[in-house]
RNA sequence: GUCCCUGUAGCUCAGUUGGAUAGAGCAACAGCCUUCUAAGCUGUGGGCCGCACGUUCGAUUCGUGCCAGGGACGCCA
């Protein structure tokens, strides 16, 4: 409601100071929300912008163009939606909203429910969001865990306002990786079946490849060294793939995670698919040899050097397999692709980013959103971790210690460049501290507040509010208004931290309203019917805002 | 050495793409429950927005240069 409002503002605006800039380009109009609620609920600063143009002090042209606004909503017939256009300090022009506007905003609210903010904004455009795509080498670790968030959250989101995006996991099951992680698996059951061999520091250590060494014995019913040597080590990494992925699939499903679309490399980057590839680029002239190797000229887009494809012993980098699965991506008609990556992934973007364009893509066709590592600390002591020797805390760990809501809530607190800091003892405690509850409070207020209007037979209106007036109701309502706008700041930011925050503001919002204003009470009926409407409008904005953020919303606490 | 990110209250961080008196949570202090859940509310104190120039009506925001911290830079994945 208040994002069509807004738009017809900067129309009628637009449109009612044309005539001052005859023949000069008028400056672009903006119109904001005010962080300051004293400036209004839209500005616009219109006025300062061209002062320069008009060559007139900032006062004067505002003053002028007030005049001309408040004539031009007149004509549009928008003077029941915005109850007052005045210019303030050093130019800007502010507009305030009607009655009638924060009745319709509670009326939409009641009206759309569990759809409230929804839109068709994405206009169905495909769009694909890749995260996670952890190795299948072991489980998922904290860092995963913050991906996984971030990017089923953002997910959400992008769904919700009307794209069509798709959740895909990139499962790397070949290569070098893949084949020490069978070798691994390999040593643990000789030394299993009493031959104890040498292993190998870049083996992986932790305990979970003896787990894996004993299901696969038991599995094959293998009894000695010779049944086992027998057995060829493609035959066992399958194994380990196919293992590890069902483990990485559970603790994503423990987290609430689910994905649309499992990639394998195998699959989509065999021999075949690459050489096709290959050929297109080298055709394109962006391959040439040197020293042996293939070299993709990545430094035509930008990019530091130019880089490997092939090296001179024949095999392929990792990058060559990387250009091939995303132009499968784009193949798939994908309009925009994100990619949610590690901070050591950092170096790798140009790169990418220069692969898709030789490709034909638009640079903005991919986005790659570096996902800033989480530090652990448990009662203000930091966590150290150690992927290599095996020790770090796993997903698993985290959901195990502090539940799925508190784990998925805190890695979205900060905006996902930014580096977050994770108190496992403050996630837990259940006390002012912990942000989670706050929201989740305010929700278990609603319900409680329908259970004692129920008691004495009162219950909600859906239209026509009139005596919603008081600061805290007024201040509630807008809130509850600007829901929608800030779905669509996310995408704008391709970040969900805004709609984090956003809920955080509606929370504190209704708690000062539930703690100044009485919403049951006997002798006033018609006040209460229309706060309770406004307990329900609350409700139905936090329970969406949390749905898609992947936190549930109790109904007792 | 080159490149990227960060630098805002005691701590953790926002700051709506250049706007109005720079905000929130925590911590500290002082209050509010015979009335819908006190996991809540109210109030107080706390700032060289790393530093210096520049761009303009206007800079925490953009540019340049320094300072400090972190990270990335392989014919690795």
């Amino acid at each position: 409601m208040l994002i069509r409002l807004r738009q017809k503002i900067i129309e009628t605006t637009q449109k009612s100071l044309k005539s001052f800039f005859d023949g000069q380009t008028m400056p672009l109009v903006e119109v904001e929300v005010p962080a300051d609620k004293t400036h209004g609920d839209f500005s616009t600063n219109i006025a300062l912008k061209s002062t320069k143009l008009l060559k007139r002090p900032p006062l004067e042209v505002a003053a002028t163009f007030c005049d001309a606004i408040r004539a031009g909503f007149q004509k549009a017939g928008m003077n029941d939606k915005i109850a007052k256009i005045e210019v303030l300090k050093p130019g800007f022009i502010n507009f305030y909203l009607s009655p009638v506007s924060l009745c319709d905003i509670l009326e939409q609210t009641l009206r759309d429910k569990e759809n409230y903010g929804k839109s068709d904004f994405g206009k169905s455009r495909k769009i694909n969001i890749e995260f996670v795509s952890a190795n299948p080498t072991g489980p998922l670790s904290v860092a995963h865990a913050r991906q996984a968030a971030v990017g089923d959250a953002l997910a959400n989101i992008f769904n919700f306002i009307g794209f069509s995006a798709t959740k895909e996991y990139y499962v790397n099951d070949e290569g070098n990786q893949i084949n020490i992680l069978g070798n691994s698996v390999y040593l643990r059951a000789l030394e299993r079946l009493g031959q104890k061999e040498e292993f190998p520091e870049d083996c992986y250590q932790g305990q979970y490849i003896y787990e894996m060494a004993d299901v696969y014995l038991a599995g094959k019913k293998i009894k000695t060294v010779q049944q086992l040597q027998a057995l060829s080590q493609e035959d066992i990494r399958q194994f380990a793939v196919g293992y590890l992925m069902t483990v990485i699939k559970d603790e994503l499903k423990d987290f609430g995670v689910t994905f649309d679309v499992w990639s394998h490399q195998s699959k989509i980057a065999g021999e075949d698919q690459i050489k096709k590839t290959l050929s297109e680029l080298q055709s394109k002239r962006h391959i040439y040899e040197k020293e042996g190797a293939l070299w993709f000229n990545t430094t035509q887009y930008g990019d530091d050097k130019d880089r490997v494809v092939r090296k001179s012993d024949g095999s392929y980098t990792y990058f060559m397999p990387d250009i091939v699965y995303h132009q499968d991506k784009f193949r798939r008609g994908f309009e925009k692709v994100f990619n949610l990556w590690g901070p050591d992934h950092h170096g790798y973007i140009q790169r990418l980013s220069a692969a898709i364009q030789s490709l034909g893509q638009p640079k903005e066709a991919l986005h790659v959103l570096i996902v800033q590592l989480a530090t652990l600390y448990r009662d203000g002591q930091e966590i150290q971790m150690s992927t290599r020797r095996g020790q770090y805390i796993t997903l698993r760990e985290v959901i195990e210690e502090v539940g799925v809501d508190a784990a998925r809530f805190f890695f979205l607190m900060r905006l996902v460049e930014a580096h977050l800091d994770f108190d496992l003892a403050l996630a837990k405690k259940e006390t002012p501290e912990n942000p989670v509850y706050y929201i989740q409070y305010a929700h278990a207020r609603t319900y409680s507040v329908e259970a004692k209007a129920k008691e004495v037979n009162l219950s909600a209106k859906a239209t026509g509010f009139k005596n919603l007036q008081e600061a805290e109701e007024v201040d509630l309502i807008k809130k509850i208004g600007h829901f929608p706008m800030i779905l669509l700041f996310c995408w704008r930011q391709a970040d969900v931290f805004a709609l984090v925050n956003y809920l955080q503001e509606l929370a504190a919002v209704f708690h000062r309203f539930y703690d100044r204003q009485r919403v049951v009470d006997v002798e006033k009926p018609e006040l209460s019917a229309e706060r309770l409407a406004l307990i329900n409008a609350s409700r139905i904005v936090i329970a969406n805002g949390l749905r898609l953020l992947g936190v549930s919303s109790p109904q007792k606490m």
